[in-house]
DNA sequence: TAAAAATACTCCATAGGTATTTTAT
DNA sequence: ATAAAATACCTATGGAGTATTTTTA
């Protein structure tokens, strides 16, 4: 079954004239004639009374003609989508790594509903190693995830936010130097596999003695709510604390020279231009900015 | 845009394999990858992106195969129409003379909803020699109408009912004769012009003098209101005034020999079979077999 | 009889196949 | 190194045009 026929098709139940719906196709009525024959014997229907001039449109014919125009309307919303000029266009698979479907994938969602009513989102949350290497497979389009020193081949890395790590005391606790702290109280360590897991062990090493204790939590909620029950102390991203924090948890900032926690967009390094990574990027950005930070 | 590759491209976003895709199109790998290329020129939209092999669909190419299924669904859909055993399939407009589509038409929409669900009704209502013009030129593929003499060329009729005429007195003059009638009471005249006036006008004649006093009306319910009000008499067929008769109205038949309204149904004669016509027909004929009738 | 549709015949564009080269994993 | 996609090239099908015949209004 040939489109051209159902325009064709469409258009002689516009005019009821085989030889005018030929001229407004730009085709010999010969060729038209030909065409619906085709098309009829491609259905198995009689679409035509030939029996009366100009041919009529059967019950089915008209039925099949109205039919005809729901296909065409879907194709032209198909020509329509490939022709919008918005580098947001599509259905796009990102992943946001636990903290970052929290405090961005919220303002991230208005956003694009505003800005890009073209594209259509589907989001999954992960670890950041997990989520970089769908990208690097073509699972997902994008995701926004913890940077990570050994950097996959094929990855492009956008930079949304630098985020300062600091310490969660319990309120109680707070007049103790950091170091005795690591003896007073467990540590609540965030997952050491994670990108952000590994960043911590490394901070923890940088500032204080091994702890006595640790316990190890693969949520950041989790953890803040031990904090803030007195169970021990943690080092997380400044903005991952503030979030949870409340007047029983006091936060102490870490020294300058300090690795901080990189948000990154990963996506894939393309050799043509990719319009629509710059533009998620942006649009990340702007939602990223919108969060409250301490 | 080729029907083809939507099926091709819809298949590749199920499989995500160039090769795959192919064997299960039933094309070559060659062939596949040619009519992508095609399609991708012709939306003007990179769709894949060929920097991974296999290649991978773009977010846009995505949401394109997602509206290719759309397309591809309605062109089943159309398909799946044309292939329907049913005689009754398709977009059928049909005529009712104002009495039929009193009487008949409610029980036969109530029909074609349980036994042609196929079948869509377009129902217009006029008088008899307009609905048959109608289905003459095509504007109408059927009509229930009141058989009239001269027969248009290429129309077929079929008998859906005879119906005896009768008369319809006010109660207070059931006892004059229907010779008398005409002199004591003004004759309330339905249509001269249409089929069933012409029937009324012949029965006249027959029957009685001329009336001194003809009132003439437009429509059979006003006619018998008129006569339940005691403003005249009238003549129609049997089953027209059983419907608006009421205690004060009396029915008087007429004598045998006397024409009936034939109640046909209307038709283009065609060439090739046309079972719609037949099956129309038989439903029509249960309508109205299931209506009141004196 | 005149206008419109169908048919006969021809041509060319294009879709698809085979063989080969290129490329990403 | 190998599987998979792209390319080059060729062929065949079918869609569309011109000219002619048929049809019905």
């Amino acid at each position: 079954m040939n489109i051209r026929a159902l325009e064709t098709l469409v258009r002689i139940g516009q005019v009821t004239s085989f030889s005018k719906a030929a001229a407004l196709q730009n085709m010999t009525l010969s060729a038209l004639s030909m065409q619906m024959k085709t098309l009829e014997n491609d259905l198995g229907a009689k679409i035509f009374d030939r029996a009366s001039r100009p041919p009529l449109l059967t019950p089915l014919g008209r039925r099949i003609a109205d039919q005809a125009g729901r296909v065409l309307r879907e194709r032209d919303n198909l020509k329509s989508m490939a022709e919008i000029d918005d580098p947001l266009v599509g259905n796009y698979r990102v992943g946001f790594i636990q903290s970052a479907s929290v405090r961005i994938l919220p303002s991230f969602l208005s956003i694009v509903e505003a800005e890009a009513p073209f594209a259509q989102f589907q989001v999954r949350s992960g670890l950041s190693e997990k989520l970089s290497n769908h990208v690097a497979t073509g699972l997902l389009d994008a995701a926004v995830v913890t940077k990570v020193q050994g950097s996959i081949a094929g990855l492009r890395f956008d930079l949304i936010a630098s985020e300062d790590m600091a310490i969660a005391i319990p309120g109680d606790h707070q007049h103790l130097e950091t170091n005795a702290l690591s003896q007073a109280l467990p540590f609540i360590h965030f997952m050491p596999s994670t990108g952000i897991g590994q960043l911590i062990a490394s901070a923890m090493h940088d500032l204080m003695d091994r702890p006595e204790k640790i316990i190890i939590l693969d949520s950041i909620e989790a953890t803040m709510e031990c904090v803030k029950n007195g169970l021990g102390y943690t080092i997380l991203p400044r903005p991952d604390i503030f979030r949870y924090a409340d007047d029983g948890v006091y936060i102490r900032d870490v020294k300058k020279p300090f690795p901080q926690r990189d948000l990154v967009l990963v996506t894939k390094t393309n050799t043509g231009v990719e319009r629509w990574q710059d533009r998620l990027f942006e649009v990340i950005v702007k939602a990223s900015g919108s969060l409250v930070d301490g």
